[in-house]
DNA sequence: ATTTTCGAAATGTGATCACAAAAATGCTTA
DNA sequence: TAAGCATTTTTGTGATCACATTTCGAAAAT
């Protein structure tokens, strides 16, 4: 039904259809703008994309796996709602794998990468004096995943980028709620702790980043900013 | 191509096709016999059970997502092969996965799941002695996901059962290699743990059993396995 | 004997169609 | 006005087909 918010997205050549398609409606997700609950239809999705079912259908099966989308028992597919305990659950969870993904980087860093990581902060700082938010959110994300791709055997990362997926349309309802989203800035103190090798201070970093920023909301907040979303 | 060793499966009425293929690729994956480094095609697979490519790949791409098969840059489709490096990484992720998953079960305990519990581990304890080793690695599962899934909010639980996914291919090959494999049973010492609610003692447990199961593989050991293989 | 080349077969991909189930709509009835 | 019912539309599903690319195998050339 609805006219899906799908803005277009940049398609290199030789990407599959169903690739660009998984791409794109993950996209959609990540930023919030296909709201929670609101169901997705195939047809709809290939039409709004100028494609066919057979593609759309291996990208929603893809984004359900990853936890993005669930299929409900009429079959129905939809992006799931976030309750208070669950937003719990999936802030514990990326506090537990991304220590665990930040120690196992720590052997593999390079002075070159934290050069980068200390790049992307300086932007996400730059961002943030802005208030360009979905700036500063994309920012974060991409110190975090270069932080823990510096370990060469990818296990981890496939994980935290499915928690940050079904994080992302609550923040995106944070986002249009809250006047000014409040970042805390961990990442000088994780720079520091990665020149020295020090994977417990590593870990502290993350921990702490992770429990100020998004693990900060009160459970009452939760539910307040739900129930202002009509969720 | 070669004619793929699935068993046909248990389907239940009004299971789709696709989520059908899911199960059963699933199934041969988890169980090795579909060998690591073997390259699997829509219409051999399609063909073996008698339905056709549509749904197959939908199966595929869940599989992929779920970390059990890789696509390679030819689009060609395999079960990864494993490495010592890979091995240790997932074991490492799988114990701090499951110590969290255990914790964060606990406060949902009830007595009559770890009564239930304790008749898995027994069952266990049965197939062990009967060297039945196939039954026995399906009830460590067995026990392992009950306990996980006392916690109604189920995000952990899909990212464990990708673990076991992961890890599945070369315990195949290792049931083939080793005469008898080494069970550990910690799994009292969990039990035990639950019935007093105490959430790090469960944790401990739940450690031990993984270090000193699957964990105890030794580097030299795996590289050992992999080239009896023909890895 | 090894490498190269060229045609045939196999394979992934995406669009289309038919079918059955589910949802929505409009009408009738209490 | 609200509830029940039948019809129509929408939707998920799976099979089939056509097309482009890749892979494979045999023959030819070095």
């Amino acid at each position: 039904m609805g006219n899906l918010a799908l803005e277009p997205l940049d398609r290199p050549d030789g990407m599959t259809t169903h690739e660009y398609a998984h791409r794109r409606l993950r996209q959609a997700i990540m930023v919030g703008s296909i709201r929670p609950g609101e169901s997705l239809t195939i047809r709809g999705i290939a039409e709004a994309m100028e494609s066919s079912p057979t593609p759309v259908r291996e990208a929603l099966r893809r984004l359900s796996s990853e936890g993005a989308l669930r299929v409900l028992d009429n079959r129905r597919i939809m992006v799931p709602r976030m309750t208070a305990d669950r937003f719990s659950e999936l802030v514990s969870l990326r506090s537990v794998l991304e220590q665990h993904a930040a120690r196992r980087a720590v052997p593999h860093i390079t002075e070159r990468r934290i050069d980068r990581l200390a790049e992307i902060d300086k932007a996400q700082d730059e961002a943030i004096s802005r208030k360009d938010n979905a700036t500063a959110l994309l920012l974060n994300q991409e110190f975090h995943r270069t932080l823990y791709t510096a370990n060469p055997e990818q296990v981890i990362m496939p994980m935290v980028e499915s928690i940050w997926l079904q994080l992302g349309p609550f923040l995106g309802i944070a986002m249009e709620h809250v006047a000014q989203l409040y970042f805390v800035d961990r990442h000088q103190e994780a720079i520091e702790a990665l020149r020295k090798r020090d994977e417990d201070a590593v870990a502290a970093a993350i921990k702490a980043d992770i429990s100020e920023g998004i693990g900060g909301f009160e459970r009452a907040a939760i539910e307040n900013l739900l129930r202002l979303a009509g969720q």
